[in-house]
DNA sequence: CGAATGGTTCGGTTAGGATCGAACCATGAG
DNA sequence: CTCATGGTTCGATCCTAACCGAACCATTCG
């Protein structure tokens, strides 16, 4: 009778009107957090809270914590590729909501908590390692405090905290690593300040003038 | 708040694992009755007629009446192509409860609503990109066009149809994608007309023969 | 150390829907 | 016509799961 594939077991996982709304919401890729995604299926956080176990627990999403945060986004491609499947039904009407010219700009570079994350925070990662602004450990070289002096950066002036000064945080856009901790906060603190770059409102986006991404490649290089 | 395809709806008539059930025997496209429905879902005719007359209210099946029967059919391909993105999930982990002799055919080749599923339908695909027989956009080529004269087939002789000629569906046993698409059952209905393979009764295996693979091959190479 | 904020757990309520028995309608066979 | 069979409708039961209030845990900030 029945057998195969349990495919109910996905399909009432996606049955949830609320449930439904936060996959959509995640369907470009980014990764919220379990308020955000709570507002945007209309419910309180105690139910977000449930839907979100349930969906993780269904290998439909996945978790990164960070901080006292945590990042939800959908398990993989052919999560995705499941729910372009469910829309096809709704095609007819129901015009797309997002994909406006913010997105690729979220991709460039935005804040993450309080760092540099995106496409421009990657690339000053792995600069920092290639070069040997930092050692293997993520302890700051010589060579790494001369570089941040260049910007008008000394880590010994740094309030005292008991948060790491070097953590790497996981990028979902670029699936890599980029710079956190006290010293991710300051570099981000002095690229706003140099007028490198400055805060988008309501949003996450950094936003790179031209002169100021020529300043930070030209400190990279 | 919620906004957007209402994607829940679609999802909530295949969330039930008596409908589920029910689904999956009518993937190889065949037409069924409501009795013989019920004994696949394992449940009663009365709470299969009500499972049947929401599927057709959300136009997931068709129903066709034949003097006493009533006839329950897929509505589309769109319909097998959701199914199939669903059984994705259900493939690789939870060690199945059964794999009798006959999973590995399965894998092997199946219809998939009207055209070529599992390995070797991956396969054709992937070479008719990779040798250009289709462009990025899955218009045919001219070696396309000349590469399925190889095998009797002229596009221009299909009947017209407002289906698309190729799309892509994702395969459920391979996690790629195969062809779909009036194309798609065009090369299957080759495939068997020229006894490369022939269908198994009271399944979806498609079987090859030994020198019907051999032709296939040929024919790919 | 609080205070503030992001998230989870627990308990109780409520609504929806899956299920089946029984009765009913429609078609076809004899 | 009568009977058997395919299918639907109705009503009642029962179970699941969504929901929120309230309390709780964890992290960060001052």
């Amino acid at each position: 009778m029945r057998e195969g594939p349990d495919i109910a077991r996905v399909a009432a996982l996606v049955a949830d009107p609320a449930r439904s709304a936060m996959l959509i919401a995640l369907m470009d890729g980014r990764a919220l957090t379990a308020t955000e995604l709570a507002g945007l299926g209309g419910i309180t956080k105690q139910t977000a809270s449930s839907h979100l176990a349930k969906l993780v627990d269904g290998e439909v999403l996945t978790v990164e914590a960070q901080g006292r945060h945590r990042y939800f986004r959908l398990a993989g491609l052919h999560v995705a590729s499941l729910l372009e499947a469910l829309m096809v039904f709704s095609s007819d009407a129901a015009p797309p909501l997002r994909t406006g010219p913010r997105d690729p700009a979220l991709r460039k570079a935005r804040i993450c908590y309080d760092h540099l994350a995106g496409e421009m925070g990657v690339r000053l990662f792995e600069r920092m390692q290639a070069d040997h602004w930092l050692a293997d450990d993520l302890t700051v070289t010589e060579r790494g405090n001369d570089k941040l002096a260049e910007i008008g950066l000394n880590l010994g002036n740094l309030p005292p905290s008991n948060r790491p000064l070097c953590r790497a945080c996981l990028d979902w856009s670029q699936r890599r690593q980029h710079l956190a901790g006290r010293m991710g906060k300051a570099i981000l603190d002095r690229v706003l300040a140099l007028s490198w770059a400055r805060r988008l409102p309501e949003s996450r986006i950094i936003c790179f003038s031209p002169e100021g991404e020529r300043g930070f490649n030209r400190w990279l290089s």
